[in-house]
DNA sequence: GGCGGCCATCAGGATATTGCTGGTGGAGGA
DNA sequence: TCCTCCACCAGCAATATCCTGATGGCCGCC
């Protein structure tokens, strides 16, 4: 997103090369509709976008709850600009002239930070799972989970496709090995079973389960 | 506040030169007791002073209501120091090696700033949360809120959607890595939810809390 | 030095989760 | 087809977790 056309090409060129997929908004009402689909994993707002000031952009994005990262883009000297910037909620600024490949640094940096702290959501058929906030949906319908329904979930879904043996269960589960004398997987794979699908989970008698 | 005194000598005598009123401090503790003092106009902080890390310096300040500005100086590259830096409660940084001129000017930025009392306000749903000034409404009307108070609910709304760990507010709270003696969280969460609204503050048992 | 408010902690009670049991159903082998 | 054994599930008691009123101590302010 530039004000100046050119330098939004450079840059945006540049950020393609070092791997970035790129769209651009040329003032602050098409950045504000870019910035709404909550699709990016970044943005870089230059400050003093035509039509509506680059900060009330940021603001509006952040009051929407939209938490990409943004790296602010700034002429040389707008010291408060910059502060500015960060107290509306950017992640990161930079001063104009810049080096691409210092933009693709600081923008790489922000998205790995952000990847930590994001709500990561796994997806898999109809069911959904994010494990940062816990929250899990079927069919779109959100589903309440416990922590320990919530933990195997996890695992199964970080396991599309294998069979996940009893054993490997409990022992991610409790870090404890209980050779046969409980069935508490089996009840909980009944109860994961009851909040989605019969079949979401399906058994392969005498080995585990599987996911698929 | 230097690690290296040379590096801290150059910058305070610059400062000077350039109008400011300057004190050091060369640990932790010490720099801890300046902040005390609450009389400073704005501090630099530089990451990774001996026997105790410098942001936790700057959250104990922060616990203890200083308000002045921070500027923290860190090493090149290290960006996470930064970004954390920025959400323990410093209001800006700056990577060495520095110009003398800029710090002087970014500080002035600050202290400007902050003696013009820049309100950023928080809003989410039906509360609002001034972190300036300290005051929350909660449907319009006003609710008080002690320090402790004040700084885990602005935690919170800066999480919002997120699960949040006890040990997680405990830590960014108080700095210390208490494990389970006390249950004080629970209490100041108690505290929020009376203040504000019992359904706030969702409890995700074994894993924390959740504010949406 | 006295006072008020904030803070941390305790203890008792409330609540959801956990892990288990026992009875039932069904798969797979002989 | 029948039999055996494994898996399933509803419900239950135990328990970890959480909530909240009360209390004493500390700190800062007057």
């Amino acid at each position: 997103m530039e004000d100046d056309r050119d330098i939004a090409q450079r840059l945006g060129e540049g950020l393609a090369e070092a791997g970035f997929s790129v769209e651009y908004a040329f003032n602050g009402p098409d950045g504000l509709a870019l910035g709404t689909d909550d699709s990016f994993d970044a943005a870089v707002l230059d400050l003093g976008l035509p039509q509506m000031q680059g900060l009330d952009v940021l603001k509006e994005w952040r009051r929407k709850n939209r938490n990409f990262p943004v790296l602010i883009l700034t002429a040389r000297g707008t010291w408060s600009e910059k502060v500015d910037g960060l107290n509306a909620g950017a992640d990161d600024y930079i001063t104009k002239p810049f080096h691409l490949p210092e933009v693709a640094a600081r923008l790489k940096a922000l998205i790995r930070r952000s990847a930590g702290q994001a709500s990561s959501v796994l997806t898999h058929g109809r069911l959904t799972l994010d494990i940062t906030t816990g929250k899990a949906t079927y069919d779109g319908a959100p589903i309440e989970l416990t922590a320990s329904e919530l933990r195997m979930l996890n695992y199964f879904m970080h396991r599309i496709g294998r069979i996940v043996s009893q054993s490997e269960l409990t022992e991610h589960l409790y870090a404890t090995v209980d050779s046969r004398e409980s069935n508490t997987i089996e009840v909980y794979v009944s109860r994961l079973r009851r909040k989605t699908s019969t079949d979401l989970i399906k058994t392969i008698r005498g080995l585990g389960y599987r996911m698929d």
